[in-house]
Order: C-alpha cells, then sequence, then structure tokens
DNA sequence: TCAACAAATGACCAATCAGTCACTTTTTGA
DNA sequence: TCAAAAAGTGACTGATTGGTCATTTGTTGA
C-alpha cells in the first residue's frame, strides 16, 4: 500500500502475520471467541504460541479485533462498488444484494463468525469490545443510509426514515443468508429454499421493494 | 396446571425454584452463557451453589436451557394469540408486531439474552445445543408460516415462499427491536428513531407490506 | 568461523470456575 | 422431646487456558 518495495525480512514477517491471522479466522470462526484457544491457533499456524505474541502483543484480544478489522474492511468495498455507478437504487440494491450472498458463499467461515460473535459483541459487557463493534456497524449503516436517503429524495424510495431501513436491510440480508446456511446444515430438509444468490437476491429485492402484499388480485383467483 | 392443590412443601420448592431461575434469567442476560457463574447466580437467588444443584442437577447448562424454554413459550403463545381471531393477514401481523415490541420493552432483559445467545448457539459446535435452539426457531418459523401460507393462498400476500417470508419477519421484528435498543443505549443519539412500539410497528407493516418503492409518483415531484 | 543479536518456543504460572461432598442446619413425625 | 431424614452449604478439586519468560534455535556480518 504505501512502500512498492520491501525487504525479504519484511515480507515474510508480513506472511507470517498472514498466516496466523488465517489460523485466527478458522478457529475463531469454527470454536467461537471463547472456545477458540491460543494454542490451537498457534497450531493450526505451525507456530509455537509465544511467536504469536511477538506478532500480536496483545494477545487473543488482538488477534480477533484484527481478524474483524479485515472481514469488515472487505464488506465495506463490497457496499461502496455495489452503489457506484448504478443507474437507479434499485439497480444498486440488487447488485449489493447480489454481491453480499455471493461474498457469503464464499466466505462461509466469515458468515459464522460473524453470525457467532458479531451481535452478541454488539452488547458486551466489555466496553471496549462493544465499542469496536458498535463503531463498524454505524460506518455500515452510514454507507447505506446514504444511497437510500439520496435515493428517497429522488422520489424512487417511500419516505421512511432512512437509518432504519438501512438497518432493516442489513438485518434481512444476514438473516437470509443465515436462513440458506442453517437449511444446508440441518439435515431434516436436505435443500435449501434458495439454491443460488440469484434466487436470493430476487426474493428479498422483491420482498422489501414492492412489499408483501399482492397488488395483482384485479382479475380474481382461479 | 395439571393437580390444582399442591403441599406447602410443594409449593415452597417451586417459589425456591422460580427465585432461581429469576437470578439465572438476570445473570445470564446481564453477562451472557459463558461470563454467567453460577457463584453469582446462586449469591443472587440467595441460595448456596451446592443448592442450586439440588433444584437443577443438570447444573449450569439446565438452568439456561430452563430460562430459554420459558422465554420460547412465552413468544410461542404471543404469536398464537395476535393471530387468532384476526379479520385479516394485515391485521394479525400488525397485532403480532404490536405486541411483541411491547413484549421486548417490558423484558428488555429477554431481549438481550436472545440476543446474546440464541442466533450464536444456533450455530453451536455442541449439537445438543445447536438441536435444542434450532428446534424451538422452527417452531417459530411454522407457526407463522401456516398464517402466512393461508393469506397467500387467500391471495392476500404475493406468492412467495412462505417459510422464507416467515424467517425473514422474524428477524426485522428482533433486529428493529434490537436497533431501538441500541440506539437508546449508545449515548451519542440520545433519542432512539421509534419512541414506542406503535411507531415501530407502522414503519415495520408499511415497510413490509407495502414495500421500500413509492408508489405515489403519479403527480411527480415538485 | 564465530560472537552478537534476533526470533521462536513451550513448560510453566496464576486465575477462573463448574461441579462435588462432607458437614451443618432445619424439618418432620412419632 | 428428640432422633432420623431432608435440605442447605461453601470450601475444595480438577480441568482449562491466557499469558510469561528462560532457554533454544536461527541469522547476520565482520
Amino acid at each position: 500500500m504505501e512502500s512498492p518495495v520491501l525487504s525479504r525480512k519484511e515480507r515474510e514477517r508480513l506472511m507470517r502475520r498472514r498466516a496466523m491471522l488465517e489460523a485466527a479466522r478458522a478457529v475463531f470462526a469454527e470454536k467461537g471467541y471463547v472456545d477458540a484457544t491460543l494454542d490451537e491457533i498457534a497450531q493450526r499456524a505451525e507456530f509455537g504460541k509465544g511467536t504469536l505474541y511477538n506478532y500480536f502483543p496483545g494477545g487473543k484480544d488482538e488477534l480477533f479485533f484484527t481478524v474483524f478489522e479485515e472481514i469488515f474492511a472487505q464488506f465495506r468495498q463490497l457496499i461502496a462498488q455495489s452503489f457506484a455507478g448504478a443507474a437507479s437504487f434499485r439497480e444498486g440494491f440488487e447488485t449489493f444484494l447480489r454481491a453480499s450472498f455471493e461474498f457469503f458463499e464464499q466466505h462461509r467461515d466469515m458468515l459464522l463468525l460473524v453470525t457467532r460473535e458479531s451481535q452478541r459483541m454488539l452488547v458486551s459487557p466489555d466496553p471496549e469490545r462493544a465499542a469496536f463493534f458498535q463503531k463498524h456497524h454505524e460506518t455500515f449503516l452510514e454507507l447505506l443510509t446514504r444511497h437510500i436517503q439520496a435515493a428517497i429524495e429522488r422520489g424512487e424510495v417511500r419516505p421512511l426514515p432512512a437509518e432504519a431501513v438501512a438497518h432493516t436491510i442489513l438485518g434481512n440480508l444476514h438473516g437470509l443468508a443465515m436462513h440458506r446456511l442453517l437449511k444446508e446444515c440441518v439435515a431434516s430438509k436436505p435443500q435449501h429454499v434458495f439454491p443460488t444468490p440469484e434466487e436470493a437476491t430476487r426474493f428479498l429485492s422483491t420482498l422489501l421493494l414492492e412489499g408483501l402484499l399482492n397488488r395483482t388480485q384485479t382479475t380474481g383467483k382461479s
């Protein structure tokens, strides 16, 4: 990002850091914050536990926060790119949904990690943790709110409180992604409801943009 | 429920059980499952820790599951009552939303508890916990799905997959309740967006039933 | 080659806490 | 009244695990 040339040592150090973060992400996703142990992360990264502290002096917390910083940065980028250059709110919105479902499908471990920890941390009794997650959460809301507010002013979207709409959209996205993941995991029903990101997008787009009420009743039924 | 007359001993035993469950609920809500300690629960209930094991031989887990059984039972009742006797889906749906927001407002600790633990437990690595929460989650979905499916068949609601709609509704409900709670807690913005359950209901009802898109564009703007 | 420095390591320590059980207190009913 | 049974108790134990640091291993450059 800043300096184009790094010494071999610096590059190696970054590689090791990366390996540790990958291991941490995998273990956190599989076990959750509390049940994840530094021993397992160290083992998975093929380092001694002490070495972790060379790279992340803050220990478990620093690893955890860093993992989330990266996930959140990716998601912020996803929001920005989806709406950039869209001709209408609807178009940007559907691009955003599609990209998100694809993102969660490709990074299932992140979805699990976010589900397991993000909501929980928002209301953590530890004020530092709560503040970290609330800050990022608000950033997402602001990014989305901007586009929604603009769409409302253009008359594309109903005049509802934009921030609440943003919150709703994020909640729905996460909820539906989880719904798909759960349906897949719970053995009783083999297929999940929306096999492709495209179908999930259509469903959520229809529901949120057009509403639940049926507007084609004019012909009557049967 | 079964026997109308209980001996004094039996009644006293039930009262003590109740006190322990109240204490457990409070501590779980405040600290979360992992950080809640049996010592604190015992102290809060004004019993020795050993006594807890007389009433809940399964220890921490049994206390936790029992607390959730009760919350879930209350919420099932709330769903059933809301739709019973409603003239239309819309009416039942709005009653359900209103009752839910009021429920969460009165039982803030339950909302926190559910937020903190329920999602997390749905994807718990412990299969027993995951199964317990998935079972209850599916029951909620089924209850709602029934009403939605009927509304679709009556032509009141768009022909969308009913179960996915149910999932979406539950997610939105929880999400908006959390949004209100967070706005209240985070000091930066003193007021929350929807001060009353009624306003929250109107917002969510409009959004989900009518959709985001503005349908009053015929007059054009300004 | 090797001394000086840097990095890696994992045995160890201290803290936490669920669960146990030998002991104390209360209740019972004869 | 009082012995036996029931209920209550909290100090203790064993297991877990985040974090430390003395030691080992590897690297550098003269």
